[in-house]
RNA sequence: GCCUCUGUAGCUCAGUUGGUAGAGCAGGGGACUGAAAAUCCCCGUGUCGUUGGUUCGAUUCCGACCGGAGGCA
């Protein structure tokens, strides 16, 4: 984005925010983000980051936040914890409910404490979505409403996807257009805001959009010219996570019933490919196997998202088919966030 | 040595009564604003083992050869 359509962006915000009374500061603070494919090496650059720059981790993770799941989303161990600081580790039962607004309010009050101390705050992780809600702020937002939810959903298992996307091209045209009828999920997301607010999906979608920038960041993305290079990274880490005793974990998160009662553990990768096994319906390479493939797409599906975010810096972690030297990317990232 | 089966996409296999072929898986691309490690969409040209023959035309029929599997000696 160049720095005109940043000053226009921000009247625009400006504007909207003033209507509604929220205060912003104008000087904006200097943050630092790392963030790529998982098990492309965010956390140890990070964590070299923090002590070359003197920052603090903020994690940014749909997954390490639950309590109790440490193995699987691949938690800073001890060793790391004891070098640099951390935030956002364990911060809700594994059987809570979590979503980006809770996450933005958490690290906003995170990255001000880390600021309050004259520290650099660095936020690192792979889930795309936090990220960019936090970087943008949610002054405002529809909220939401677990019933009507559960009310839509029923109405789409007894009139069917098509019906449901019907009734939200009745009141929302453009996002029912943007949206294809089997995305049921954001279907249902559009009409509970509508019938929450009044308000359509796309004009809370239009005005956030406005909003500028709420810091002066700088977002490192991890890429890897050859995927193969990060996909055997991926099958190592997995290898390693077994070794670790994901196995255990992944049984004993069962006997305390977590995944029963949190739809978003039973679906986090490395525990649902390991249930079927410790039912006994397949066996453990057969398990361990379809946890690889799924980490491999799962780290496509965040590589189309980072790749198409205009604030991204990218940072290249392999050249001509090897990896980098370590020491070397971390010069290379100093002197990004530096500039020099 | 003989007999039978088999050779088609990276893998497992369909199929073409002769008009150059399509599924699943793998893989690739994309979307994404309160479940996001979630949810969803799009993408199939490959010497049809090789080589002769029959034919207007062969991946398809016939022969030989080369792989693979099984059976009989």
């Amino acid at each position: 984005m160049s720095s005109l359509d940043c000053a226009v962006a921000h009247l625009g915000a400006t504007a909207f925010l003033n209507q509604k009374g929220v205060k912003r500061g104008v000087k904006k603070e200097k943050i630092l983000a790392v963030v790529g494919p998982t098990a492309g090496g965010k956390s140890a650059l990070a964590e070299a980051l923090a002590e070359r720059l003197d920052g603090e981790i903020v994690s940014c993770d749909s997954m390490q936040i639950y309590r109790g799941m440490d193995i699987g989303t691949a938690k800073p161990d001890a060793a790391s914890l004891s070098r640099v600081r951390y935030h956002l580790i364990d911060v809700v039962n594994a059987d809570a409910d979590f979503s980006v607004a809770e996450y933005v309010a958490l690290a906003e009050r995170a990255v001000k404490d880390i600021l309050s101390r004259g520290k650099l705050p660095i936020l690192c992780g792979g889930t795309g979505l936090y990220l960019d809600a936090f970087l943008r702020g949610m002054p405002e937002s529809p909220g939401k409403d677990d019933t009507i939810r559960e009310a839509l959903l029923q109405e789409a298992s007894e009139k069917g996807n098509a019906y449901l996307h019907g009734e939200l091209a009745k009141v929302d045209p453009d996002s029912a257009n943007a949206t294809h009828p089997s995305n049921v999920r954001r279907v249902i997301r559009a009409l509970e805001i509508y019938r929450l607010t009044g308000v359509t999906k796309t004009e809370w979608d239009r005005r956030s959009r406005e909003l500028p920038m709420c810091y002066d960041a700088t977002v490192l993305y991890l890429t890897f010219e050859d995927r193969e290079l990060l996909y055997r990274r991926i099958e190592e880490r997995v290898d390693q996570m077994i070794e670790n005793g994901l196995l255990e974990e992944t049984a004993r998160l069962l006997s305390e019933g977590v995944f029963e009662a949190s739809r978003t553990a039973a679906a986090a990768i490395g525990y649902k490919e390991l249930l079927p096994y410790l039912a006994g319906e397949c066996t453990l390479s057969e398990a361990i196997l379809a946890l690889k493939l799924a980490t491999r797409r799962y780290a496509k599906r965040q590589i189309t998202w980072f790749c198409a975010k205009p604030y991204v810096t990218p940072l290249a972690m392999d050249d001509g088919g090897k990896t980098r030297k370590f020491e070397e990317i971390v010069n290379n990232a100093v002197e990004l966030v530096t500039g020099k």
